[in-house]
DNA sequence: ATCGATAATATTGTATACAATAAATAGAAT
DNA sequence: ATTCTATTTATTGTATACAATATTATCGAT
């Protein structure tokens, strides 16, 4: 691993870990004394945190920790909704192969199987986040629009725009469970437009199923408001 | 102006004038003599010509150019009003102000009065360029979601999704000035929608609006394919 | 005490040397 | 001739010294 990827992963650690306050200041030599790393990869480190959205760079030069409210989280998700929105149109007015939807399908037997128990370990929960993320990867991948799966990387880079670990603890709630149900429903759905090519079916769909997991995660938040990132 | 900066606006222009051909490699000490700046504002202007799109990172370490198809530069028009689509249903869903709705048309009334000479310059065409650009940039601004400024920006570093210079020639066709007042008037459109909180509306002009961008795009292209960029 | 100018300091921007890695080439074995 | 390996070369990755700039502190004037 490169010197740079291990500041990136550090410093993106610490900002949304709390290491790094909201409106703190990241000068780079005392960075170089916590991480261990030379000047040079912690500049490219921040050039592209700065462009994932999570720090600003200052007009002076520097950047700056940003600070995110509750707003931001939801327009996170309604943006996320968007683009995964487009790649489930695309796909659907693009007339994606056999085997692509066969694909699809296969994840999501894959998290029906998970579902079976009706309570879920963490590690079920672990599972359904990675093959979660694998078809929403694999829709945008289908899109065969490169722009798509430029805006896609952006938007799964700002805070909490992806359903995250923090929603495992949610888990444990007896009343969220269902959410899962209704998530697979859902994706159900949008495979379904995309195979009859009801674009705008499918588009809605997906925006929606992003509404979807802001509400859990904003439930989330609200149980415990001492998250870090949050100002 | 900075040496980083210097080197990323000659790259870009290099790139999309043809002077760095799709598919052919960027190394970085060559590039050294052509701009006269030394590595470090090279691979800086790399870093972020890649998060904009325009260049490759190779997964063996260095750039190459990309290739644009015209399915790309459809994509990112797409994309284009899709963003600012979404920006429209924002200003529309959250009231904004009527100093703001003022600001919207003060850009409008300019580009009226410029119409209304029927043989357009290349002076007005290069006003219109540059009103028609804040009109765009403000309403994202409303939005008031950095989400949705942080996309755009993407988007409009995608190679053709904005309306551009190439553009101005075709304005000399007489077929063609008429797209100005179909703009205009959809232009105007948006603005009504916010001011009535029509967000599904605003979106949907916005949307379309870009298409209209695209097909006059498309338009120029197809006259002379020569473009530089174009695979 | 407050403001402004000037000096001191801190911080970023840039160049460059060196290290690590990838690509290309040449040579040997089959 | 072809493939594999060894060696060379090219290229990127990293550290660091120096330059330019921004920020802060100091001091004097009002």
């Amino acid at each position: 691993m490169s010197q740079t990827t291990k500041a990136l992963i550090a410093l993106r650690e610490m900002i949304i870990g709390g290491g790094i306050k909201p409106g703190e200041r990241l000068v780079e030599l005392p960075l170089v004394e916590r991480l261990n790393v030379s000047r040079t990869p912690i500049r490219a480190a921040l050039a592209t945190l700065a462009e994932e959205g999570l720090i600003d760079r200052l007009p002076s030069g520097g950047y700056v920790s940003r600070k995110f409210n509750e707003q931001d989280i939801k327009d996170a998700a309604d943006a996320r909704g968007m683009v995964e929105g487009m790649a489930a149109r695309l796909c659907a007015e693009r007339s994606v192969s056999q085997d692509a939807i066969c694909q699809l399908n296969k994840h999501l037997n894959q998290i029906e199987r998970l579902l079976e128990n009706r309570r879920l370990s963490s590690d079920d929960i672990e599972q359904y986040l990675l093959i979660n993320d694998r078809f929403h990867q694999d829709l945008v991948q289908m899109s065969s629009s490169f722009v798509v799966e430029h805006l896609h990387e952006r938007v799964r880079a700002l805070p909490f725009a992806s359903p995250s670990v923090f929603a495992l603890a949610e888990a444990e709630y007896d009343q969220s469970w269902k959410i899962f149900f209704i998530a697979q429903e859902q994706h159900r759905g949008i495979v379904e437009a995309i195979e009859q090519r009801e674009g705008m079916r499918a588009e809605a769909l997906a925006r929606e199923h992003a509404r979807l997991a802001l509400k859990t995660l904003l439930r989330v938040f609200h149980n415990r408001t001492s998250s870090a990132q949050l100002a």
